[in-house]
DNA sequence: CATGAATGAGCATTCATTCAT
DNA sequence: AATGAATGAATGCTCATTCAT
């Protein structure tokens, strides 16, 4: 009564994994930590024993499924960077359209990421080193920026890497519903251009 | 078998709500919007029984939480603005620092403010409504500023209002338990006040 | 903040009681046995302290308010026997009125006469005895009937009594809605005649 | 830990809804609508959870027994008249032993019939259809016996109808543990018979 | 004596987890 | 290996009862 074709049951039990993955993602997407594992089994059209052989239990899926979204967000983060590895300023560009997308396509992950709750859930540590991630990330192109003297380099690149990631959450907040993400994004790069220029740019 | 005097009984009546309001918010600090009533009773010596005569239901009281929170966070930002009217620059300074000091201050609330379920507790005009406040108050500063001819004219105004906001949260979250929050708000004022002015101040 | 005037308390504190039994009465009509103690107190104007003065627990409230309302309800139902002592078909017809006109009045209470929650309050052996109560009232209306040579000397009158009594409710139960007290009482009067003399009045 | 057996479990499943019923048919008997979903699980040997499989919540557990012993009872009652379907007189003893036996067998559930938290439980308009339906099967034999010349034809069909039904309950209350159930219907067929015929039976 | 705030046992319901099939 | 019925601990909430004022 489940996996669509019903051919090779081996095969289906190694992608299962992802499978549960992907979906579980899209429960979490809607529920966020209330996610439930009888939601998540049905609309995997498996049974929760199944998903109990793949994840011991609800916090090793919930992690699993958080860690997952993370890994896939930097990936999205660094391969915007990277579509412009000599532009400091196409560099900012793409970083920012890249980030108010992921609040966009993982909105509840960034809604909880906070959450007192995640912090129990993730290795203690493991909730710093996220948000270093995504720090170090920022502060790199920042860091290329200076060196190309596109920045100014008197720049508090911590603060500004943590202002940038800021202002995605919040801008696509108050904005997000109120015009379209290219608007946004071009706004958005305007304005932290500036303050990582120190100069207006026309 | 209740508070900490153990003497007067029905004098307490009184303050009681205020003190279950308090205990709650510690409560909340540590368990967000899964706090549990029993957990608030047990924690401020109370019956359950009691909890419920002051609030008819938990959404109630969470509802009571997160309003007296919002209020008393927008009232210290207004009351940061006001302590330097004439003074933009002195006026960011002291909004970034009450920006920085709620969020250690009321930390869980703003983790939580963009939880689905917090829409649902709240008017669901109100849920925007509060973001537009903490919006407006931001965007007030930034006006003053630009009439006062000391942030640049050419501000998009919208962006740099969320920006700074979602620039309390991250640079707290990042650094705030790296460095004083007097010097956090030094180095975010610098940088704001740069994205604001579009020049290097010395 | 109680008791209309406020002039002797110790008077007020002697009609108490009864004062309390009619309000519990009322409330009683329309909760049945699901009827609150704060209720009570609030519709009596009295803190729920002063009703369990009079009372000692929930339970002998209760007690209280059926055996209240059985005494009532047979008293009715010999008054009206008493309006006719000497004419048998006019005795039975004001017996179906006043039994009807019950049902009305004490909806709630015959309606839960049977409900075996009521055998937990009364005294185990209270509710045969009420029952027998109203039995043999209508008994003694059937036995001077049969004195008085217009009722069927042949008649089973322990069936008969009950019958009679259990028409009361169900007529009204049927019909009671759709016609008038007056109407009903005259077409049941007419039936029971019917039963009780074995031969089709005119 | 349940069910007598102990040999299988999953078997169980097919049959447990029905199993469930039974046993809360027994326990509504006892409590009536405070019928507890605790005390179901106890006595069914189930733990609450498989209540709630096989039962949304507690009203939809009421709801079905409340329905099932209706549609039982009516059941019973229409199968005794056509025991006798050419004899009225016969046709009237079948019902009334029929109804007497369901006083016994239902008792608690015709003892609640008229409370008015029932009315809520079932389809508003169902509460009326369930009177009206017992009203209409006992019409119906009134009919055919009016029909065949047996029963007279100026009977007040609808009174007699609710004298019947009533006569059921007060005569089990009354003599129900005094006398036989056979000899208890012989007596009340005989009543009821003089009442529809109009002259007294030998 | 009256009061009503406080109490907490009790009940309906949910959901992660297990395990017989 | 997959299933999903069964489980029961946990939680929100109610209401009879008490007792300090």
């Amino acid at each position: 009564m489940h996996h669509s074709g019903g051919s090779t049951k081996r095969a289906d039990a190694v992608t299962n994994r992802a499978r549960i993955l992907e979906v579980a993602q899209s429960v979490f997407a809607e529920c966020g930590l209330e996610l439930e594992m009888n939601e998540v089994a049905a609309r995997a059209n498996l049974g929760v024993g199944t998903l109990y052989r793949h994840f011991a239990n609800r916090e090793d899926l919930l992690r699993a499924i958080v860690l997952y979204t993370i890994d896939d967000a930097l990936a999205q983060l660094r391969s915007a960077l990277a579509s412009a590895p000599d532009d400091p300023r196409a560099a900012l560009q793409a970083l920012v359209f890249a980030g108010l997308h992921l609040q966009q396509q993982y909105r509840p992950l960034f809604a909880v990421m906070r959450d007192p709750r995640l912090a129990k859930l993730l290795d203690p540590s493991y909730g710093q080193t996220t948000h270093t991630r995504f720090h170090e990330t920022v502060r790199d192109m920042i860091d290329h920026g200076i060196r190309a003297d596109i920045f100014r380099d008197d720049l508090d690149q911590e603060i500004a890497a943590a202002t940038i990631i800021g202002s995605f959450t919040s801008a696509f907040d108050l904005l997000g519903t109120r015009c379209s993400l290219d608007e946004l994004a071009q706004r958005l790069s305007q304005l932290l251009l500036t303050m990582l220029t120190g100069k207006t740019e026309k």
